[in-house]
DNA sequence: AAAACTCTAAATGTTGACATTTTAACGAAA
DNA sequence: TTTCGTTAAAATGTCAACATTTAGAGTTTT
């Protein structure tokens, strides 16, 4: 751990410096730049920072509200470890609110949010023809799911998907190259996804998300055996 | 707001102060001692209980965490308001996570998990006959569904709900006394789905949690159109 | 009277020092 | 060698003062 001012955001100009260091932290997590189970020692990092504790302090706090450190009380933070047992349990709730969430969204997205879906996924096929791609880019899918569940209008899953769910299931993909998302499926089933949410069919979105989760959650199972 | 000291867990002796805090106020926000839409003044709050602000900064950090608090920079934190549309977000996302929850319990629950299912019911049916009860008890209602969440044995749904729903349901139910369960269904509801989860049915488990909810919801969602 | 400006007071953000607890190294005893 | 106890260093928890920003009262101007 040396420099993880570096990574952050490009613009990382937050409005405080506890803000600043939030997300700053945030992103040197996810990539596994301050590894998995680390120990968050405040006076190394103030040090290297170049800050006081205080807004460290407050920025762990954030942090362990985002499920991404344990704090211990007397004893300090860690980062989280994902393991097979942990990755399986976030795919079950992501299941359960994802799903919840397109029903949702094929009630009341507008269908100026549904264009941008249709461009979001136009993009990835041309994306993966063009660079011979077996995969979805990461960034494309995140777009693609964030969409979908800011469609359902509920601040509650919202919060509970992008905000607690989603940064465990970016660190996770980002330190396993091989939980990418598979491009032969996942193209499909999110057109699939799509024209549900288009036809305002909120049961078929459901069970047609359900499915999409499942078989990304079975590929993880699958792939984690190996390992 | 003066004394919150005094409504506050029983036993409020954490191994920090900041953890004090954050449970003094949490129970202060619940009870609504301390208002919806209050302004949280550091330099008040901090006089009025005696201690250093940095300690109540990190708690209502935690209270951000908890959705119990939307805090804006440069600008302060004021207590979440639960108008119409929030309650019944809430009662969706539980009714996702929640019938997720109890699918996964009527497969990992012990048979000793579901004895106490059974004594937690038979207590509510009990309380009923002899207090002329139209209602199963706050505190017993919360201890089922808790009992359930954590049979699913799945930390994420239970810190979801139990740590980031769960609370704002509680400060609803207690500043409203129509938010009451009602006796008459729920009771009926709880035994069909301890049964469920006895015969380890996860299906029947799943809708049959799903459709005590959405009463639930249905209940709130009549009475707040008369208010 | 309404709008805009100034300035003061109050609030939030940040810092560095102090207090207390934990950890681990070291040495003594079994 | 292992275990226990002591002690010093390092870490977390807490505090009070300082810095900066915001909000509002009062005044001026249109």
């Amino acid at each position: 751990m040396s420099e993880f001012a570096t990574l952050s955001s490009v613009t990382n100009s937050s409005s405080t410096l506890s803000a600043e260091l939030t997300s700053t932290l945030r992103d040197a997590i996810i990539t596994g730049e301050i590894a998995q189970g680390a120990k968050l020692s405040e006076a190394k990092m103030a040090k290297e920072l170049d800050v006081s504790r205080g807004p460290l302090r407050e920025a762990i706090r954030r942090l362990e509200g985002m499920n991404l450190i344990q704090h211990i009380p007397q004893q300090g933070a860690r980062v989280v470890v994902i393991n097979r047992e942990l990755i399986l349990q976030l795919y079950d709730t992501r299941e359960a609110l994802e799903s919840k969430a397109v029903a949702l969204a094929a009630e009341k997205m507008s269908s100026q949010e549904i264009d941008e879906l249709h461009r979001e996924i136009d993009a990835q096929s041309k994306q993966m023809r063009e660079n011979s791609g077996a995969f979805v880019p990461a960034e494309s899918d995140y777009r693609f799911h964030e969409m979908v569940v800011r469609g359902s209008k509920n601040k509650v899953i919202e919060r509970a998907l992008i905000h607690e769910l989603y940064n465990l299931i970016k660190m996770f993909r980002y330190q396993n190259e091989f939980a990418n998302t598979s491009s032969t499926n996942s193209l499909v089933e999110h057109r699939q996804i799509v024209y549900a949410i288009e036809q305002r069919d909120p049961v078929l979105a459901e069970v047609t998300m359900k499915r999409h989760i499942v078989h990304a959650r079975e590929r993880i199972e699958r792939r984690m055996l190996v390992k």
